[in-house]
This record gives structure tokens, sequence and C-alpha cells, in this order.
DNA sequence: CTCAGTGCAAAAGCTTTGCATAATA
DNA sequence: TATTATGCAAAGCTTTTGCACTGAG
């Protein structure tokens, strides 16, 4: 999405388009999903050194109802916990060499959780394929 | 894992079995993945009443230590963002009818950044095929 | 001019830590 | 009996909220 079309989007009904709304959004596109609340906090004082904390969070919030950004979590805090399972399996199939790697990541019980009530199906086996190019036939391209 | 073998795993060198370690586990382990810290906290003071929070904590910390449990992430606090990118669509195939189900779940990022450094390759796309039986053939058998 | 958005400060979670006491090996 | 683990209370983080003020439409 061009930062126009976001802007677009940040002005919806009952809704403005403020300078910190606007570089929070700015700040995210950039941060290519690697930031939390309060690096996007450091960030965006370097240019605004007035905004709150508050702020940031109050757009997070504005930004995730908009549909605009989505929230990830992969290594953090506040914690669901279960007996370790046995591991899964999965491929990442090199499109350069043909050579396949394994991988060992729980993405059933993953989908179980997200998929399985809202379309209302057992899942008892997973498939997972992923292609792209390995360390050497990334170098060579 | 057996009940036995757990306990057996918590005696590890320079560790002890606590009343409160084996009672933790077993929350764990009928818990299915669904209790945070505070739901096993409660639960657990019903067998223990005296036993406190700092305990669960410390105990979650030592069991995921050991290996024997896991964090599981899946809608909680601490967040990281991105601007949503465009939806990936997997399947899921009913073993009983053939009927297919798609969903939408981005998990061509989450290996991405969960496994892409750790196995040097660079994911360009994913084939997610989970298999089992749909709400219909669920009932029938 | 109006009301959505902001900054500040205070409050509300969740998690960790210090220290004296209790319990395991 | 030598440490490890616990309970309690206090502190630390992250996130939310109340309120008066500011600024976009």
């Amino acid at each position: 999405m061009s930062t126009e079309n976001t802007l677009k989007t940040l002005s919806a009904p009952g809704l403005r388009v403020t300078s910190q709304r606007a570089l929070i959004l700015e700040i995210i596109r950039h941060g290519r999903g690697h930031l939390d609340a309060d690096e996007i906090y450091r960030q965006a004082r370097e240019k605004q050194p007035r905004l709150s904390l508050s702020t940031v969070y109050r757009t997070l919030q504005t930004l995730k109802k908009l549909g605009l950004i989505e929230e990830v979590h992969f290594d953090e805090a506040h914690h669901h916990y279960e007996i370790k399972p046995p591991a899964e399996h999965h491929h990442l199939v090199c499109l350069g060499c043909g050579r396949v790697v394994e991988f060992k990541y729980p993405l059933a019980r993953l989908v179980k959780r997200n998929v399985t009530e809202a379309k209302n199906f057992e899942i008892t086996g997973s498939e997972v394929r992923m292609t792209g190019y390995c360390s050497k036939c990334h170098q060579e391209r």
C-alpha cells in the first residue's frame, strides 16, 4: 500500500489525520514487523519529541481496528503453556537446486487454535511445503 | 510423556522435586495448552492454597529451561506490529468427503521469522495442506 | 466552533526479584 | 545440614485510562 492510500485510509469517517498518526504509521511501515510499541515510541520521538507513549498505544489500537496493521506474536510475553508435544517436521524446498531442508515448527497446533473452530474442521495431519532459495542458490542469483 | 517420566525429568541434577512443581506440571499437562500463568495459579491454589504466584512463574521458567513445556503465543500481549500484508490462503482437506475448506493465516511470515535465519533459507512461496474431517464427516464417525 | 486526538500523570495488569523461612536430598 | 525452593512483599515493565488542553475539519 502506498503512503497516499495509507493516509487516505486514515481519514475515515470520524477520524482525523494528525501528524502523530501519520508518523507512527510511517514508522511501522518501515519497520517491517520488527517493532514493538516502545521501539515505535523511541523512533517517533526523534521526529516529534513531545509525542507521548499513550498516543502510540492509542494509535496502535486505532490502526488495528482500521485493519491497517496486525499484531504478530512470535517470541513475547503474556504466555500460555502446554506440555511439549512431539515436534512436527515440515519442508523447505529450494527452487534452485532442489535441496530439501527440514524444519520443526508447531504449525498444525497454531492453525488448530486459530482456524479450527472458525471453520468447524478437525485437523489430523499436515503437509507444509515452503519454496524458495537455499543460501547457496540465493547467493548465485 | 507419562507422569512418571515427567517427575523423573523433574529430578534433574541440582533440582528438587517439590509438591508445588509436581502440581503445576500436572495442571499444565491437563490444560492442553489453554492455560496462562494466572489460570495455573488459580487451579493450583484449589489443591495447595498457600502456593504463591511467584512460585508459578519461577516454575514455568524452570520447566521451560528443562524443555518440558513450551510457550505458545496466539492472541496475547506484548506485541510487535507490522503493515498488514496481503492474506495468505491455505487449505483444509476433508478425508471423509474430499471437501476443501480455505483458510487465511500468515504462516509463511511466521515461519520466516522463526526458521529462515536458522536454516539460511529465503522463502518465496508456501503450500499448506492440512487434512482431517469437516463438521459433517466428523459427526458421522 | 466542535469534538477527536493529545500529553501528562496516575492506575492497572503481568512478571520478576530480594530476603527470610521451609523443605529436599 | 547444605542448598534449593517457597512465600510474601515490593519493584519493574508494559499497557490503559481520566482529564484538561490542543488542533483538525
